[in-house]
DNA sequence: CCATATAATGCAACATGATGCAATTAAAAC
DNA sequence: GTTTTAATTGCATCATGTTGCATTATATGG
């Protein structure tokens, strides 16, 4: 509930209206936090609370949500893109295994090492989100390898 | 010349056939190195050459050159995906301003950490490629501030 | 050079994502 | 509570990718 006000407060912050389909789009996200949740599982979700409710304003409220940093979108090759939540979250990388298309979080490690070299290197700042890495995972190199 | 035979022992190796298209999708690569090429610039060009070609072929032959890691595909924020030749190029990440849009190629010191953490802290190797960070540029920061 | 196996293409249909515009609805002002 | 106004939605349409399948063309082996 607290993180259901938070994000109504941001919004509203942002001068964003408080609609129905946001506030379930909200729900869903804080209701599955881990989860890495694809455009039709969205919309099935959100077709039970509010029937007829249109794809393209999911799409309008995920890139509106992406914008104010509550979720962040991220491509997984062979599913689509997905959505996940990350407002107060963790703040982690994606790495995908280009073979086997497992995906790892990132460790807070790896996150600091990379956000200092951009920020030292090219003084880009706050590039904490959507950002996914494309390679082999320790499994699939000896597959390749051998 | 010598790139074009190159690629085409490469694709050979692979077990990839030479089409007419394949060897002016490659040309047009190799004859534009810098550039970032949307979908609808290729396909103009390969109109050209053999009129009437299909958009779904150049799709499935982008896809083919990325997985052999001859082109890269990096998502333009507002310009849907480009593609860049990478073949046999110095290697390096992209950094993308989520505000204006500017495209950075990120330099080879920031390539080298990031390969050094991804190796180190996750087993994670050949992470060299389709990585694209978004962030806010130095000029934006102050934009986003003020 | 010709026959054969199989990969690549074109095509049609579908899936996913974006956009302009009229109708609707949330928020603010009275 | 009613009115006002501006953002959000639904709808239609378009743009961009993807996929199954019949056809065509490349590579290989005789």
């Amino acid at each position: 509930m607290k993180k259901h006000k938070d994000l109504i407060a941001l919004l509203r912050h942002n001068q964003q209206r408080i609609t129905p389909a946001r506030r379930f789009l909200l729900q869903f996200f804080i209701d599955n936090p881990a989860k890495r949740l694809s455009l039709p599982e969205i919309q099935a979700h959100l077709q039970d609370k509010l029937p007829g409710i249109n794809r393209s304003s999911i799409y309008r409220n995920l890139e509106m949500l992406k914008q104010l940093s509550v979720i962040q979108e991220l491509g997984v090759p062979g599913q689509g893109k997905r959505y996940q939540f990350v407002f107060e979250q963790q703040v982690h990388h994606f790495i995908i295994c280009k073979a086997c298309g497992k995906v790892v979080k990132g460790n807070r490690n790896l996150f600091e090492k990379v956000e200092k070299a951009l920020k030292e290197i090219h003084d880009f700042q706050k590039a904490n989100l959507s950002v996914t890495f494309y390679g082999f995972c320790s499994k699939c190199q000896a597959v390749e390898a051998g």
